[in-house]
DNA sequence: TGTAAAACATGACATTTGTCAGTTTATTCC
DNA sequence: GGAATAAACTGACAAATGTCATGTTTTACA
């Protein structure tokens, strides 16, 4: 069981901040747990009686809507802290998060983080920075999802994998969503996400071998995000 | 000239956890204006040099997508601190901050804030709240967005505009949006907008006088929000 | 108060997207 | 290794939405 002193990841979240006092409290009152591919962290509506640092592995952040369709608001990847905002608000959980491949994340338990938030103005801020940046990225999704259209979102979302989760050692996107992922992530049906992608490879954006996708040009899937 | 610390309009923002102290500073540097509607308060892009507490009136904060399009991604009326976010994370403006109506504010330089942020804990929790809760919101907009008809969005406009902003004398909505800004609210084309708000009238939904609108059957407006 | 400009409205049509139904291809697990 | 299950795919069609063109009403203001 690693400190926390020592965890690398620290140094991309708000917990750098912390002191070593308080990395110590820390160290001391969380657990590791070991999540596969579909696991669920924690469901919409569930009472968080504690955050979640993501050690390894990619959590999609969805919401279920009335119409049964689930949303992908938010893919998080090692040093994300997850329902952050819930413990801040102390409101239950807005959104589910569920193991997209399988996950290390350590469980803070909540009292751990107010006390520093209360107490500790430098932590409070570094939270304040990574919450206003996130709310940055949620605002430009609206405008996304509204005023773009889905093959631009699809292209979209594709040069966001590449940029976000990097390649493998092919080439190919180094993070593998399913079909029915996709489409839930740009907020289409899941087959018009299909056709689209099957029409992306047939113009030779993107190529595929078995699961796994390559961008194969980028610059096509960048005229299809600007031009409509 | 009033002077923050007898703000009612405080009690409504995070400026409620400053201390005597940092209110009296605030007091001292702040300058109030008056906006006329359409004037901007603030563009995209810009860089802010402090906030703006909105003492009276309404503004729409929107972005301009690529293909020219506005999305407005919120409203906000009195109590509401603008340009808070980009002032933290020391960013450009994401959105630009057009008055609706006549307005009044208040431009608080962003040392005071930021000073305040780095001593008081309380008052950074604070802001952290309000913004962990504009964050949370904003995810339910996307969702809205994505999995939501034209129809359902315009629908939940109107109750949304009766519920935030209230009705006036005679029992029209308080705050009047032209049928351009309905839809850049809702993401769509002002002509869909218009056509479902006539379909609105004839349905017996809403009324019309001039440009002042009526909820006239909330519960049918609530089952087009819910069944498709 | 008359006139130009803006906002509102409607029709016709094209395009996008969703839905349903079915087939093929991968994956899982006994 | 083969059956069962899930994922990926395709076609045909319906529904939703956008676009363009044009007419009407309202508003602003000289």
């Amino acid at each position: 069981m690693g400190r926390c002193e020592n965890c690398i990841i620290r140094q991309f979240n708000s917990l750098r901040a912390m002191s070593k006092e308080e990395l110590k409290r820390v160290s001391d009152t969380k657990t590791t747990k070991f999540l596969k591919k579909g696991d669920t962290i924690f469901g919409e509506g569930d009472k968080l009686n504690g955050v979640f640092c993501v050690r390894d592995g990619v959590s999609k952040l969805s919401k279920l809507s009335p119409n049964g369709k689930d949303q992908i608001v938010k893919l998080a990847t090692k040093g994300a802290v997850l329902g952050q905002r819930s413990v801040i608000t102390e409101e239950v959980a807005n959104l589910s998060a569920i193991a997209v491949n399988d996950m290390e994340v350590c469980f803070i338990p909540k009292d751990a983080i107010v006390d520093s938030l209360n107490s500790n103005p430098n932590f409070a801020v570094e939270v304040l920075r990574h919450i206003a940046h996130d709310l940055k990225e949620a605002d430009d999704v609206i405008v996304n999802m509204s005023q773009k259209t889905v093959k631009q979102r699809i292209a979209e979302a594709f040069i966001y994998l590449e940029e976000n989760f990097g390649l493998d050692g092919n080439g190919y996107l180094a993070l593998t969503l399913s079909r029915e992922d996709i489409a839930n992530v740009v907020g289409t049906a899941t087959e018009s996400a299909i056709r689209i992608i099957s029409e992306f490879k047939k113009l030779g954006f993107i190529k595929a071998s078995g699961k796994k996708v390559a961008i194969a040009d980028r610059k096509g899937l960048d005229e299809v995000v600007k031009g409509a």
